[in-house]
RNA sequence: AGAGAGUUGGGUGAGUGGCUGAAACCAACAGUUUGCUAAACUGUCGUACGGGUUAUACUGUACCGGGGGUUCGAAUCCCCCACUCUCUGCCA
């Protein structure tokens, strides 16, 4: 959530940012902003009045009876009746402004950094690089849907008649290659100096408005009615939410965790041609690493963070690249993301399989997350998140690109978790 | 799921209608004393949103799990909800 206080100090700036988001009435909301800030502040300041009035009314009615003054007291309770109405009036007033506020800043995005490039869709992000070499397969190339179904690792009609289509069972070399990835993710975050933590999967509605999926996206997070629980569309929500009102040491900053989940995702009405097998699920794996910094390091954390998937990719033997996301194709939260992209050769497209950003303070305003600074003042940390990596598309293109006469070829590196180096 | 007990400041914990933003102790911070450490003593020590100031100072209001009610006045009385603990039941 933005900040009025930023709002009004830095206007032209929030404008502009929001411009490159889009955003057609941009101008109209900030000013409306404003309008109910100042009205929210002045109608504080004549309740405060009012009130400070009525409680030394009510003192001397205590000392008034405590003198057996009854007749004093009478009259003086009189005004006190008109002020306790006067009250009351402005206290309506005054919430409804703050209501009023709060929804209409929840209805703003993220303002993107002044690096981000202006765009409307994915057309418009920008490559930043582009690394290894994308394989020549032999004639006969399969895409994954076939090759899983070849090697009988993945069956997706198993998981319809379980669940519904988008919930994969895998099994065997399949099974594994999934654990496989888990471990090596998670070994190398700790390597990298993060915090493993195993958090719950389902969550209360205070941790969706947290990390910003409500009110923003309600339709596309399962929901438990009878409990009021939403299974997570990613880790990045029960993680940040860990430090949701929480006061911490700048000491203690940079704050790195990684936690392996499940994620669920409704994907209503996203169903269509590109989304053929492990393209898009309702479940999937995805190891996430969160950050939470201080407001100078968040970029060089960002940056951290980039060439660390960078490097989970090499070694895993992909070709990747990088782009950093223009304004049209950011998320609602996001100041700035790095999407990374695997090519899968058989597809002969690429497949995103990572999205790492840095929300700045707008999720830390949400959820309270602050750091004590020398100068003894709390203020809003930074927050930051990335997949490390989702799953599905990664066990697409390595089955894709490894594929040859003899079977498909296992990275080097998870040849130790999986116990076996071909399927 | 049933019955009971509880939720107070960083921590422990007092407080059943006005003198309580809240005792006491601990922790923390600053200072005095001490050769150092320790101890002792003195002081400071919550958050949010306003007013005010160049910035302080100063000042108003709210906050004792959350929301509502009674009252001139609520941490304290009433109602609803959430959570925690104990016992019973069920269960990986």
């Amino acid at each position: 959530m933005l900040l009025v206080q930023h709002i009004r100090d830095h206007y032209d700036q929030v404008l502009l940012g929001l411009k490159k988001r889009n955003l057609v009435h941009a101008d109209a909301a900030l000013q409306q902003v404003l309008a109910l800030d100042e009205l929210r502040k002045s109608s504080q300041t004549q309740r405060d009045q009012l009130q400070a009035e009525a409680n030394t009314i009510s003192k001397e009615i205590g000392i008034l009876m405590k003198e057996g003054k009854t007749v004093e007291a009478t009259a003086v309770r009189d005004r006190s009746a008109v002020l306790k109405s006067q009250i009351k009036e402005l206290e309506e007033q005054h919430e409804q402004a703050e209501e009023e506020l709060k929804t209409l800043l929840y209805t703003l995005p993220n303002v993107p950094h002044e690096a981000v490039p202006a765009g409307k869709s994915a057309e418009d992000n920008e490559v930043v690089l582009t690394h290894g070499e994308i394989p020549t397969l032999p004639e006969g190339k399969l895409p994954h849907w076939e090759l899983i179904k070849k090697y009988d690792i993945i069956d997706f009609d198993l998981g319809v008649k379980i669940a519904g289509a988008g919930f994969p069972v895998y099994k065997g070399k399949g099974a594994r290659l999934q654990r496989a990835l888990i471990n090596f993710f998670l070994d190398q975050a700790l390597a990298a100096g993060y915090l493993e933590v195993q958090p719950p999967i389902l969550v209360n509605e205070d941790s969706g408005y947290g990390t910003g999926q409500l009110p923003d996206k309600e339709g596309q997070m399962y929901y438990a009615t009878e409990d009021k629980l939403y299974l997570i569309p990613t880790a990045e929500v029960p993680i940040t939410n860990l430090y949701r009102d929480v006061l911490v040491n700048v000491s203690d900053l940079p704050i790195k965790n990684v936690g392996y989940t499940p994620c669920f995702r409704r994907e209503a009405g996203s169903w269509g041609a590109h989304v053929r097998g492990l393209n898009r699920l309702h479940q999937f794996d995805k190891v996430e690493i969160v950050q939470i910094t201080h407001p100078d390091h968040s970029y060089e954390a960002l940056e951290q963070m980039n060439s660390y998937v960078q490097g989970l990719l090499q070694q895993l033997e992909l070709p990747y690249r990088v782009l950093r996301l223009c304004g049209g194709d950011m998320g609602f939260t996001s100041a700035m993301t790095y999407d990374m992209e695997v090519y899968s050769a058989a597809q002969e497209r690429w497949l995103e399989v990572s999205s790492v950003s840095n929300f700045e303070t707008y999720q830390a305003n949400r959820l309270k997350l602050r750091f004590k600074g020398e100068d003894k003042k709390s203020q809003l940390a930074h927050t930051l998140n990335g997949s490390a990596l989702a799953l599905p598309r990664i066990v697409a293109s390595i089955l894709e690109n490894n594929q040859g006469p003899d079977g498909i070829r296992m990275p080097k590196v998870l040849h130790s978790y999986l116990g076996f180096d071909r399927i």
